[in-house]
RNA sequence: GGGCGAAUGGCGGAACUGGUAGACGCGCACGACUCAAAAUCGUGUUUCGCAAGAAGUGAGAGUUCGAUUCUCUCUUCGCCCA
């Protein structure tokens, strides 16, 4: 695939490269993860740009760079530009630099295949100088690995400290000047095969000798640069210009119009929105909208133009659709500032992981844009907190040609050895778990399963395997435990309530005060694994539940006692179960459960402790006392070997 | 190549700021019920050992009275890189 040059739209969203970065710090409430990703993406690099004065035949009096590490300008021994960098102009119509310039559009622009893919260069006749030196010339070379878009398209190589720069050296045979050392090594350090590129001391540098490496050399070499007049401190961001042009027919439309001559004009307000049309040719070569002839005709104050065929990013629908959602039946406008006002920010965004950095940037970028346009709006983050769920996956299952099975298409009878239904020889070969998709046949249809075991289960499945950020895998056996737990739960609710009409209004039944305790250790639990988003865990503590009142249920009770703890336990599992609950709480004739419980805390402390007895930090028993024990009476004579 | 993270039984996973590792579920084993099977219920289930006991959270070191948790080195795996 070629690259095209064409006529698109960017958002200016590099003008808050800054203010993205440094925000980050306030988002106390999002994955570190997904902060550090953004940081990286935004990427802020401290340091100087350099012009280079340029000896050669060529009309070329400098170049300019961009370095983190002007400490090591010393070591400079060679200059690579971009292929792409003005100066390209001079070799067009050099066959060899075509050919070249071929060569490296193979390699990619991706940081990862510039990093792993060889380093190539073209040597030019040019030679650059050595600006804090002024002796030295080092020869100029086009080369894959600087790409024009990032700094000035040009770089300074130091081989040895920058493995990239490194590794085109060794290809080229240019020189390798060991310029920093590290501190527990003598002047004599040299670099061979290996870019030294941690903390030490500049050597082989003239005035910069001594400098320690990195705190020191960089800003003072800067200081010097600067008096020099050979360059200035730069900060430089590799966050580009967003491009949201795309040569589809489902994007939003961009309100655009070109008259004959080519001259842009923005669709006025009066002829808005732009409508795609509904019937389209999707079969055509191309962006479908260029052969819509009629649609794009446009008469803009008595000038007749056409229409913009390119549409917007999806992604820019997707970073204000939250502003809609707060007011979605405003017919005049997106959305509505004091609907905005009220709602946003949203209070916990969910999502994939796999949006860490485009649409969350993205969203991010559009708030601070519209707050910059209007004065009446400020809202600089859209969202509050942010959670990153994982996928639901499933096994993959190939049959001995190597085609994809669904699930329902293989059988087993030992439950380890599998093969295609109904073909016994057919072995199948069974896959790892992998995030669900058509082609590998791995879905399960959640409406089936819904149908199956109902929607209770299917949640309770969902949640009860792994924490909410992990990849959950799909298992049938998982299911059913599930589908199990809520026949389990309704039979012994039926046992409940035949006991709640028999129990008396006695008070201080033997199980009333294990029952209370029980059931606000439970409610506790529960708050807490809610805040920290552990749903597995809050199955696990229903599990419990289950298991402790089929346990204690021998034992009598008070009525108001069992009824208002029963209430509470019901209440706190509605979220995870709520349709099974609400039949639980009917039938008991509870009313509505909509009051979350509180705890009371006399119920978390214990009325005995254990300590633990270590001998060497391995445990050997446990004493139990009760808690006000006094340090006399507790003798070791109640220790409890494990 | 770079950035980030993870590693706990047969499996998925618990363990708040360093303080009883393995909660809960799956699986497995045994038992009850049954002519039998399924379902259900009960008991057990980190490893070695009859037991007493010992070892044990990827490997190796360190800090600590005490480390799954903190520090360093290494191994393996996962995610991300317009």
């Amino acid at each position: 695939m070629k690259e095209k040059n064409s006529i698109s739209g960017f958002f200016n969203i590099s003008k808050f490269s800054n203010e993205l970065l440094e925000n980050l710090n306030s988002l106390d409430n999002w994955p570190k993860k997904v902060k550090i990703m953004q940081a990286n993406w935004i990427g802020k690099s401290f340091g100087c740009e350099i012009d280079f004065k340029i000896n050669g035949n060529l009309p070329v009096d400098t170049i300019k760079c961009f370095t983190t590490r002007p400490d090591t300008l010393f070591g400079f021994s060679f200059l690579a530009v971009s292929v792409d960098h003005p100066i390209s102009k001079f070799y067009e119509n050099d066959p060899k630099f075509k050919k070249f310039k071929e060569e490296c559009s193979k390699t990619g622009t991706t940081e990862e295949s510039i990093a792993q893919g060889e380093k190539i260069g073209f040597k030019t006749n040019l030679m650059a100088v050595n600006p804090l030196s002024q002796s030295e010339e080092v020869p100029v070379y086009f080369a894959n690995f600087v790409l024009m878009d990032y700094g000035f398209g040009a770089v300074f190589g130091c081989p040895g400290h920058d493995q990239r720069d490194l590794d085109f050296a060794l290809k080229y045979n240019l020189p390798i000047k060991t310029v920093v050392k590290p501190i527990d090594h003598g002047n004599n350090f040299k670099v061979e095969n290996e870019a030294f590129t941690g903390s030490g001391i500049i050597i082989n540098s003239d005035f910069l000798n001594g400098l320690s490496v990195p705190d020191e050399s960089i800003v003072e070499t800067i200081k010097i640069i600067e008096e020099k007049k050979i360059g200035k401190k730069t900060i430089n961001f590799r966050l580009k210009d967003w491009g949201v042009s795309r040569q589809r027919y489902w994007g939003c439309p961009i309100p655009m119009a070109y008259d004959k001559d080519g001259n842009v004009y923005p669709i006025p307000r009066d002829q808005l929105p732009v409508k795609l049309p509904e019937k389209i040719n999707l079969k055509s070569q191309g962006n479908p909208l260029d052969q819509e002839k009629e649609w794009r005709k446009i008469n803009i104050n008595g000038i007749d133009c056409l229409k913009e065929t390119d549409t917007l990013d999806t992604f820019v629908d997707s970073s204000w659709y939250f502003l809609r959602f707060c007011s979605p039946n405003n017919e005049q406008y997106g959305f509505d500032y004091d609907a905005v006002k009220y709602w946003m920010p949203v209070d916990q965004y969910i999502g994939g992981v796999e949006h860490a950095i485009l649409h969350l940037l993205y969203s991010r970028f559009f708030m601070r844009a519209i707050t910059y346009k209007n004065n009446n709006f400020s809202l600089s983050e859209p969202f509050e907190s942010l959670f990153t769920q994982g996928m639901v996956c499933h096994e993959t299952y190939k049959d001995k040609n190597n085609n994809w099975l669904s699930p329902d298409q293989i059988d087993t009878k030992d439950g380890k050895k599998f093969y295609v239904k109904d073909q016994p020889n057919n072995i199948v070969s069974v896959g790892p778990p992998e995030s669900m998709s058509k082609s590998k046949k791995n879905t399960i249809d959640p409406a089936k399963m819904i149908e199956n075991y109902g929607a209770d289960a299917v949640r309770l499945f969902i949640l009860s395997d792994s924490p909410p950020e992990k990849d959950v895998q799909w298992s049938e056996q998982g299911m059913l435990a599930s589908f199990k737990f809520i026949q389990k739960f309704w039979l012994i609710n039926n046992r409940i309530k035949k006991i709640i009409e028999k129990c008396s209004n006695e008070e201080n039944q033997e199980g009333d005060f294990e029952l209370t305790k029980f059931t606000n250790r439970l409610i506790n639990k529960i708050n807490i694994n809610l805040e920290r988003f552990n749903y597995n865990v809050i199955i696990a503590n229903m599990h419990e539940t289950y298991n402790f009142l089929n346990k204690i249920l021998d034992k009598k009770f008070n009525k108001k006692v069992l009824c208002e703890n029963y209430k509470n336990i019901l209440t706190i599992m509605s979220p995870v179960i709520p349709h099974i609950i609400n039949e639980c709480s009917d039938v008991n004739n509870f009313d509505n459960l909509q009051k979350w419980p509180s705890v009371n805390k006399k119920y978390l402390e214990e009325e005995t402790v254990s300590i633990v007895v270590q001998i060497g930090g391995k445990k050997k028993g446990i004493i139990e006392t009760k808690k006000d024990t006094e340090q006399k009476n507790s003798d070791g004579s109640n220790i409890k070997r494990r």
